[in-house]
DNA sequence: TCAATATATAGATACTTATCTATGTATCAA
DNA sequence: TTGATACATAGATAAGTATCTATATATTGA
């Protein structure tokens, strides 16, 4: 049975446009925070917050360098999350419907 | 280029642990609310408001049958959402890196 | 018709969060 | 050393939301 409560942790993370938006500039390589920043018009402690949120979420990784924070994103979460949504939608052996009996459909 | 708005209402109606659940258990086939009800611990006021958000996002159809509300995942919502994962973890000239050339990296 | 069942709606509350301004810290170039 | 740049943190605010109780509506069986 899937882990619902990591995994809605995951997806709150991603469940804003803007940190749709860096993910997909994260899915092109690694970026510093200064790059990401000019594709958006909030603040830079707006960005900061975001980043803070992915990185708690396990999404990126964050290495410095100098002045500079780079930002990658976590392989582990590109091949985990697929996978988790794969199984989600698919009626599974893994499915909680399987797990008890109770599960009755209409005619 | 990605519709991240869209989408980021669609993951914000999957970001809860309870609609993940419900999502799961719909992926084996349509159930009713009191089916669907016997698998949490809140009320049914509670999964009332989970069910319509859940179709406000265009994840689930429902269908009245006499005293039997069912709902059923939108297979529209499967098939697109399962593509939009992909293109967004995936290095793809969708990406909005390649949209704009102020794109750099680190080396 | 009446009672029970299935579901929705209204309104309230407690909690979360996206954003801002203000400010602190660290790094580097001159 | 000094000023500029990159980034983080603190604290405030406004908006959203998950849940509850109370109640309404609709359907069906007796």
């Amino acid at each position: 049975m899937l882990n619902y409560a990591a995994y809605a942790q995951v997806i709150k993370a991603m469940a804003d446009e803007n940190r749709l938006k860096i993910i997909d500039l994260l899915s092109c390589g690694t970026m510093c925070a200064c790059e990401i920043l000019k594709n958006f018009d909030f603040t830079q402690p707006t960005l900061s917050h975001h980043m803070k949120v992915l990185q708690t979420a396990g999404i990126v990784s964050a290495v410095k360098k100098g002045r500079w924070q780079y930002y990658t994103l976590l392989p582990e979460f590109t091949t985990e999350f697929s996978e988790f949504i794969k199984q989600l939608l698919r009626d599974s052996h893994e499915c909680v419907c399987h797990s008890d009996s109770s599960c009755s459909r209409p005619d």
